[in-house]
DNA sequence: GTTATAAGTGTGTTTTTTACATTTCCAAAT
DNA sequence: ATTTGGAAATGTAAAAAACACACTTATAAC
């Protein structure tokens, strides 16, 4: 007995990205405004089709590349989406997948092609199909990695002060963190370097310069290590 | 400009389960032997293919009922996985999904019209295609589920013994627990009943038996309580 | 040199987690 | 009726982690 796999269903299979930055006030999302039918106007996450040679990973990043002109951008794949009448066109399952990337590094070109835009999470507009419980979900996932994985950094230029961590990690979270208790922790956890380096702009007195010691972390992990925040 | 969905590419979308039980000593999993090619004769989860009119958990359900007999088994999404060439008949992502359940209800008759049994997880055959990655996967996704939602009680009987949840848990944890701080632990959550009755089975004193009190978990959980053991 | 502003820093208190040993109960054997 | 074996039941002290909290310092701008 051979399983039959031609009188199956096949279907149309997105990727749609949730992708957040940090303006080193608030948590931001990138939306698109969709200039083609149905739903053409409203915003929207950025998404695609997945072809046929590709995996969902390589979807994922060809159209986070469409949008930022960026490779290797930090991404997870968080769940798929499959009510029946999700998109009504036609049945579309769609995976979503969230992504960290620097606000710094927005490409002002694609985002015009895009006619894309950065909403504070808190004042994004309400999305097309169920993109509005995607993004939720993401959120909800983007708050757990952060309390257990270093994955903030991502969100960040490559050299921060601890002042612009604090603000993010609070972004993330939603809530005021102690100062003395969150440098403490952070310091605990030994895997950042601080420079020599001082950014002036913040302040008379100026703030030190880190940065994330991917290498010491690595190695750290593999030690058993466990970061936690 | 309306976008065209004829032009993209449809695959087939697969839904497998990996199937949790517990019979009071180890962690266990429910697999097949395949009775159809490609790969006939090996084991596998148990799969099936998405229908135009079905949602993901839809299919799922379906698929665990099956094999189970049972509706309403406790069951969460896993992850999607996409490699190229993972079923080597036909573009195939698959959708993985776990279950939990008491293995004392497994139907006998379904076991066998499947050629299905039940493996402990560390003894388990290799299986087809991508499936020992998504049990992997599963594994770590229950383990960190039973230490942050009420999970377990879904493995066991109603009515159980402290030592069965603890064994349970180091089960799952593949970790020994001290007796005495599990036993607080676990009362000081709060959501079990005790009843009068005791097993007998296990010793001459006898140990008394608890129920899960889900209703009394659910109020809690209202009032900002979350379960964390 | 005075001032204004954010950066930087440490300790005591509370809560949580861990380690650990003895007594109790009952069926079964005598 | 008494003894015995074996798992069930139970609490406390020590260690670690989390939390609350306020003053001093460095520097640019004036």
């Amino acid at each position: 007995m051979l399983n039959n796999y031609n009188t199956e269903d096949k279907v149309l299979l997105a990727v749609d990205c949730i992708i957040f930055g940090f303006d080193n006030e608030e948590l931001k999302i990138l939306l698109i405004k969709r200039d083609f039918e149905p739903e053409k106007g409203k915003w929207s996450l950025m998404g695609g089709f997945l072809k046929n040679h590709e995996t969902l990973d390589n979807a994922a990043n060809r159209i986070l590349h469409h949008l930022t002109g960026f490779h290797n951008i930090y991404m997870e794949q968080l769940y798929s989406f499959s009510k029946v009448d999700r998109d009504p066109v036609d049945r579309t399952i769609s995976v979503a997948y969230y992504a960290l990337i620097n606000i710094e590094d927005h490409n002002e070109e694609l985002i015009e092609k895009y006619s894309a835009k950065w909403f504070n999470i808190s004042e994004a507009p309400s999305l097309i199909f169920d993109h509005d419980i995607m993004v939720e979900h993401a959120i909800r996932r983007l708050r757990h990695r952060t309390s257990t994985k270093p994955v903030g950094f991502e969100l960040l230029p490559e050299k921060f002060t601890m002042r612009q961590l604090q603000k993010l990690y609070e972004a993330i979270l939603d809530e005021k963190l102690d100062k003395r208790n969150f440098i403490n922790k952070i310091n605990a956890l030994d895997i950042l370097h601080k420079l020599d380096e001082k950014d002036m702009n913040s302040s008379r007195k100026g703030s030190f310069l880190y940065q994330f010691d991917k290498e010491k972390y690595d190695k750290k992990v593999l030690d058993g290590f466990t970061f936690k925040l």
